[in-house]
DNA sequence: CGCCCTGTTGACCCATGTCAAAGGCTGTGG
DNA sequence: CCACAGCCTTTGACATGGGTCAACAGGGCG
């Protein structure tokens, strides 16, 4: 049953204009006629199966990509195997930010489903986006709200405990799925406990026991990676008072 | 002793092109000609006093800013009052990038001495940007890098144990003062154990036992806020192959 | 000169890591 | 369609790194 007509991972023509996720994607906030000379820009999909990586550190910078359909996380790894999972990334949203400073990517991009991103010639891009005011301003504010996450980030790790980063995790996945058309309350985690616990500094067998403590709490439903929220307000009110950790 | 002639504290005109931080700052790679250009651009000095603040989070956000001299920490803050230094910010780098992404300021930045700071009008600097090709790349890398840099930060919150965070500091302070022409073995921490604490995910007391320890074993010698390095390999020798801690 | 802020050190404790075992899901091959 | 293998997750028992609390010391500023 495999597909009859074999299709190029990279040779399928992306239009912007035609993209139902325009508004979470770089797209946002740039007039019709501004939207149809990005279709100029993004020049292919490729599809990426669960597991393989979209670039890897070391790699040579050329694109940054926006996601069409999938997930996935980046990380950075130690030379001794450490792993710091360093953001899941959803539909919409831009990856491989990292490599314009040096040229070379500095992390791991792995497809925690299979996947499909659109490439954005990083050369091209910078040229329309000096046509492209609104573009410009656009990417600009793309790059600086993953600075703004990363500052979050760093206080979850560096001020807050176990079941509140956890907490926090869950609101912001939420959230997310929320804003992509999905149920607020009930989703499905695309990443394993060891990866979540990753992101959050923590080991799996903690991110697992905080699971339990909040379901025994009555504040979530789990079920493997099938998480249901049942006090969203509940998991809220751990962020805060909550006595500093770590 | 006061200064007979009031000088305005936003009254001095900057010239990159006289600068002698050019390598380091905003103007780096940039050709003579272009540099001229960057001119037109920054507006103004502005002098910050020891704790004052440069923003806040909340505040409009306008320009960006270069450091002339002294330094800087940049935190975010908690409503329960917990809070975590983003980073710690020397001559020559620009801060205020997390207000592009929604007109405000999402952190606070604070002088760390009495500094002085280069006004870059955010709005005039895309206009430029769109202009001065090289200007507009060396922008992006600057956003890139720090990216780069808060990745690097989660790695060391989420994977690295007290001592290999403190190491982790040393080391990049020592080769942030080498950048800068001071000695690499020698120099003088402007922030506070908390501070540093803070930044690193640590409490004061943990910061402060690690130094004791480095010293113990001749890795550093410390005199409240003075560094000597005195086995730089030996830091480095903690970095890796650390059981995996936190 | 004295106060206050910063830093150091000790004793104790707790959150989270470590190690271990077992159960459930999923995918694959027979 | 079933059985097996491997991964993921959960849970328990125990260990420990770093937090907490407290006392004190040094240095700089008023």
């Amino acid at each position: 049953m495999k597909a009859t007509v074999p299709i190029s991972s990279a040779g399928l023509k992306t239009a912007c204009s035609q993209c139902n996720l325009q508004e979470l994607c770089l797209p946002f906030g740039l007039s019709e006629n501004d939207i149809d000379r990005l279709d100029e820009l993004v020049g292919t999909r490729r599809k990426i199966k669960r597991q393989q990586h979209l670039y890897r550190a070391g790699d040579l910078f050329e694109a940054i990509y926006a996601i069409r359909a999938g997930s996935f996380k980046t990380d950075v790894l130690l030379e001794d195997g450490r792993e710091q999972v360093t953001g899941f990334q959803m539909t919409g949203e831009i990856i491989g930010l990292d490599g314009i400073s040096t040229e070379f990517h500095t992390c791991n991009s792995i497809a925690l489903e299979d996947s499909e991103v659109c490439v954005i010639p990083y050369a091209k891009l910078e040229e329309l986006s000096r046509k492209v005011e609104g573009l410009q301003h656009q990417f600009h504010k793309v790059m600086s709200r993953e600075i703004v996450r990363d500052h979050g980030v760093m206080m979850l790790l560096g001020s807050m405990r176990a079941e509140e980063r956890l907490a926090a995790f869950l609101l912001n996945m939420s959230q997310r799925f929320t804003a992509r058309g999905f149920s607020s309350a009930e989703f499905h985690l695309r990443m394993t406990r060891e990866e979540i616990g990753s992101y959050l500094g923590l080991k799996l067998e903690t991110v697992s026991r905080a699971f339990s403590r909040f379901q025994d709490e009555g504040l979530i439903a789990v079920q493997q990676k099938h998480i249901r929220i049942l006090d969203g307000a509940g998991l809220k009110r751990l962020l805060q008072h909550q006595p500093a950790g770590g």
